[in-house]
RNA sequence: GCCGGCGUAGCUCAGGGGUAGAGCAACUGAUUCGUAAUCAGUAGGUCCACAGUUCGAUUCUGUGCGCCGGCACCA
């Protein structure tokens, strides 16, 4: 007879098999109503799967963090059954619990619209309403397969049929509808909640291939509770605040038009703003023992034809042709296959290993259209990359110090947190098991050098070698990878690179592709979200106006301005004869960090009164202290004493 | 590339089969003012492009282009 062990160590007897809901009840009425699911031996279960034996059982109840899941799960369940019963002959096929809310997909001749929200809505609050209990019931594989065919369910069918021969078939009902599922469930719609909604339609292909049918995807997002619900759509309202798109307009920094799609326009405060980034992976670079180089934008296609890319990413490069000439040129898609080729000038040797060779290289990608978005994704854009060329003892500690250099960099951005995917072989690769095996072995070693922890990609990696990805988060909470490190055996290969070793025979290097900001483009875009276009005093395009009162002033106020811009400091000056509120209310809004405002007292006591964005105190401090500070809090992270690279 | 939505002044947006409107910005003038909007005036538009329907299209229909949200892709 079953011993229930629960979280806190005590043991409940029972005389005969009981349910989650029995061993609920007989600890006290309070959790019974509250436990909407349980975990039997650490599986998440129904509250209603009998225990038979001995087990350990913990509840769970709308308070505990599993239950968004379980939420949100069954919300998808319950916009399925609307769906359905609003427009009969839609088909069901899958509808799993997301970050922060719920989709499913139907197929469905006329996709939905926003506008189909209303109803589908109501119809869901009815069946939340109605408090439906979910019931599993297990069946038997062909059964299954049956009875969804016979209900013109052909995605479910074919689910089902895809399954392993060994996986249990179960199904969940609520009332009338039922859906195939493996489950967990609550215990009824009701469970559900009001605290939901339908955000979006999208586009998605049947099992996420696009040789597929494209099915309809609503995307709902669900919470245990109406505050948790507003206080998620007002972080995506402030969220969009923080669109790089938005910023890039409202501060021009940047634009885009339709005759350079995919390719930016860097307006003044937006090459700044890149010079700075720029200028300091520069010193950074050179500390760290690379050599820059400059390779060049159109190669002839004999060389791409060598390295693959010519076969493998022919449709996405841009080809051009001059009149006359036969020869085709390629814009190049990226740098490797030019820093092999001054590699490979004059003889090399192992002493000169690892040798990092470093371009801000300007590549072209035809990407497709869809994939365009902002600065983040577009067609012409320039890698901060470099390439490695080392021993394969060099990896692990190449990487690991690889690895080190990009945590500097990103902290000093502001991002002293960012997550490492380890992309693993894929399918369809080139080389030896051997040589995956060492490849995946080095970068593993490396990173435990380097003393981070990641998480596993698996089937991800370039097709070429495996790669690590770091990955930062944009104000919509969208992932993107910037930094990358790929270990690569095989281009040297393709494109004959050797050495002469110690042996005095010669050997092909291996090769670390590797990026820190992935491009500066994408990382631009990443950096204004970060901070909103409120950035720190040494990234800010525009670090100061000198802002006047009266007009007498003006005179000072040029001086002010030609001593801070002396200091090395962006400044500019307001001289216009509009009300200081206003002038404060305009630079705020254009997020100058520091404003410098001077009046006759200023003038006459040669002082200034900085206000700083974000706060309302004034600081009146004398010219020179005020150059002084200023000075020294714009210098880059990487000049300040004490911070030497 | 695929599915859906959208495209009107520099920006944010309203409007609607009879060739367009607001706020902010810009420009001009007045105002010289102490930390988030001083007042008045002026100017600004191929209503994305092309085709069709119509006496007449910015409005309706179609096609193309672009943007937005997803999906797919991302060397």
């Amino acid at each position: 007879m079953p011993a229930i062990t629960l979280p806190d160590g005590s043991v409940r007897q029972f005389d005969a098999p009981v349910t989650g809901t029995d061993v609920a009840a007989a600890i006290g009425p309070g959790l019974a109503r509250a436990a909407l699911a349980m975990k039997l031996d650490g599986k998440e279960v129904d509250l209603s799967t009998p225990i038979g034996q001995d087990a350990s059982v913990v509840f769970i109840t709308r308070r505990d963090p599993e239950a968004l899941e379980l939420i949100r799960h069954d919300a998808a369940h319950v916009l399925a059954e609307a769906v359905q019963a609003l427009y009969p002959g839609t088909q069901v096929t899958i509808g799993p619990s997301i970050e922060n809310g719920f989709y499913y997909d139907f197929a469905r001749n006329d996709p939905f619209t926003p506008e189909d929200f209303p109803a589908i809505e109501a119809k869901m609050r009815e069946i939340v309403g109605r408090g439906e209990k979910f019931v599993r019931e297990e069946i038997d594989r062909d059964a299954a397969i049956a009875f969804f065919q016979d209900r013109g369910e052909k995605y479910k069918a074919q689910l089902i049929q895809d399954l392993p021969g060994t996986e249990t078939i179960s199904l969940y009902k609520q009332g009338d509808w039922l859906d195939l599922c493996r489950g967990p469930h609550m215990r009824s719609t009701a469970d559900v909640g009001t605290a939901f909604k339908l955000m979006k339609v999208a586009g998605a292909y049947w099992r996420g291939d696009h040789r597929n049918a494209m099915l309809s995807r609503i995307y709902g997002t669900a919470w245990r509770d109406q505050k948790e619900l507003d206080a998620y759509l007002h972080q995506l309202e402030e969220a969009e605040r923080r669109d790089h798109r938005k910023i890039g307009k409202e501060m021009d920094l940047f634009h885009i038009q339709e005759e350079a799609v995919g390719s930016i326009f860097w307006h003044p405060k937006g090459w700044k703003l890149y010079r700075t980034v720029e200028a300091y992976m520069r010193r950074r670079l050179d500390a760290n023992g690379y050599q820059e180089v400059k390779t060049p934008q159109l190669v002839d296609r004999s060389l791409w034809e060598k390295s693959g890319h010519w076969d493998n990413y022919r449709q996405n490069m841009f080809i051009t042709q001059v009149q006359d000439e036969d020869k085709f040129l390629a814009l190049k898609p990226m740098n490797c296959p030019c820093h092999i080729q001054i590699f490979r000038q004059g003889m090399r040797s192992y002493r000169e290993l690892p040798l990092r060779m470093a371009e801000f290289g300007s590549c072209h990608r035809y990407e497709p259209s869809g994939a365009l978005h902002g600065i983040m994704r577009v067609r012409a854009f320039t890698q901060d990359d470099a390439h490695i060329f080392c021993t394969e003892e060099q990896i692990a500690p190449e990487t690991a110090r690889f690895i080190t250099l990009l945590s500097q960099i990103y902290a000093d951005f502001g991002f002293p947190d960012f997550r490492i995917k380890f992309s693993d072989r894929p399918e369809a690769r080139i080389g030896s098991d051997d040589l995956w095996d060492h490849a995946e072995a080095s970068l593993r070693e490396a990173c435990a050098i380097a003393g981070v922890a990641y998480e596993l990609n698996p089937g991800e990696g370039a097709f070429y070698g495996p790669k690590l990805e770091f990955v930062l988060r944009d104000a919509i909470g969208r992932d993107w990878q910037c930094g990358t490190l790929q270990v690569d055996p095989n281009l040297p290969e393709r494109l004959d690179a050797e050495y002469v070793g110690e042996d005095g025979a010669r050997h092909r290097p291996m090769m670390l592709h590797r990026a820190i900001l992935g491009s500066f483009e994408r990382f631009l875009g990443i950096l204004i979200e970060q901070y909103a276009g409120r950035f720190p005093l040494w990234l800010a395009p525009v670090q100061a106006v000198v802002a006047t009162i009266v007009a007498d002033a003006d005179d000072y106020a040029r001086e002010v301005a030609a001593a801070f811009a002396r200091a090395g400091l962006a400044v500019e000056t307001d001289l216009s004869n509009q009300k200081i509120n206003a002038k404060v209310r305009e630079h705020s809004l254009a997020h100058v960090p520091v404003l410098a405002v001077v009046g006759r007292k200023e003038a006459e006591s040669r002082t200034v009164a900085l206000r700083r964005l974000g706060s309302q105190a004034q600081e009146v401090l004398s010219l020179d202290e005020a150059v002084a500070r200023l000075a020294s809090e714009a210098t880059p992270p990487d000049l300040k004493s004490g911070n030497v690279a």
